[in-house]
DNA sequence: AATTAATCAGATATGTTTGTCTGATTAAAA
DNA sequence: TTTTAATCAGACAAACATATCTGATTAATT
């Protein structure tokens, strides 16, 4: 295995970075966004949903309904989707699987391990969605 | 989820440093390693016996049987029980789930990522069993 | 030679993640 | 007002990870 994120997890990021780079109050069904990603439908779809219930994403039911950004894409980090799907349990616990460790009791990577995850904490925090706009656009419309 | 390794892994890692921690030539039975690490011990004697096939350890029959490394821990690096176990698709995948992340269609976290994925790969490739030997005992004798 | 204590192999069980299906509800458009 | 196309809720299914069980094999000890 060897998984940072969920399946779940990455769609749903991918999604939500998908929906950033629409205009503000438009809303997109589930098929567009599956059919652009290559994800299951109704997967992306029941994500997106749980998404609504953090605040993330705001959704429309009824004939040309679909989901959107709750909030401004400069009010939300990808932490936010991680945290919500995932949880934030990789930034605290042991890389090796050793109970308690910590600085008393550290495992022979502790200090190391330490410092990349604060990175990678950093990776997800440093940056709003809307910073990512160009790169995100570039990435989807391309292989 | 988010799980850097799996428990296979996890299990796999902590009972070989485990074994690295002891006299060259004495086999371990799996039920003390069991014990010391809290793990079910037919989980980590499957796994144990698995690395013996990657010759990374080594294991012995009958009364008195047990587990040792097959070679010597300076000879031994963390990257080698998780490429046996896990293998090495996280050093290859997006971080974000995208198709084809590359330099030519990255995605809007791939330069910050292939820094942090080569520090990880540092920290397994780095430096030998041998190397943690004081670290390992200190953490294996403590809660 | 019999007993004992270990690995080993393979089947089975349990749990979680991933993915699909069905039908209810909602709301726009005809 | 009917049709249509979407979310939503919950059940279901398939795949995989985790864990346990059973019995065979092996080899030291009695």
């Amino acid at each position: 295995m060897t998984v940072i994120f969920s399946k779940k997890c990455e769609y749903g990021l991918q999604a939500v970075l998908y929906l950033s780079t629409k205009e503000e109050d438009t809303v997109i069904s589930a098929e567009e966004i599956a059919k652009k990603l290559s994800i299951p439908k109704e997967f992306v779809s029941k994500i997106l949903q749980s998404l609504t219930e953090y605040g993330i994403v705001y959704s429309r039911k009824g004939k040309s309904g679909g989901f959107a950004l709750a909030k401004n894409p400069n009010k939300i980090k990808l932490i936010d989707i991680v945290a919500a799907i995932d949880g934030l349990g990789v930034f605290n616990g042991c890389v090796l699987g050793f109970p308690n460790c910590s600085p008393d009791y550290p495992c022979p990577v502790h200090d190391k391990w330490g410092t990349l995850r604060t990175m990678a904490y950093d990776m997800l925090t440093g940056q709003t969605l809307d910073q990512f706009k160009n790169r995100t656009i570039n990435k989807i419309n391309n292989p």
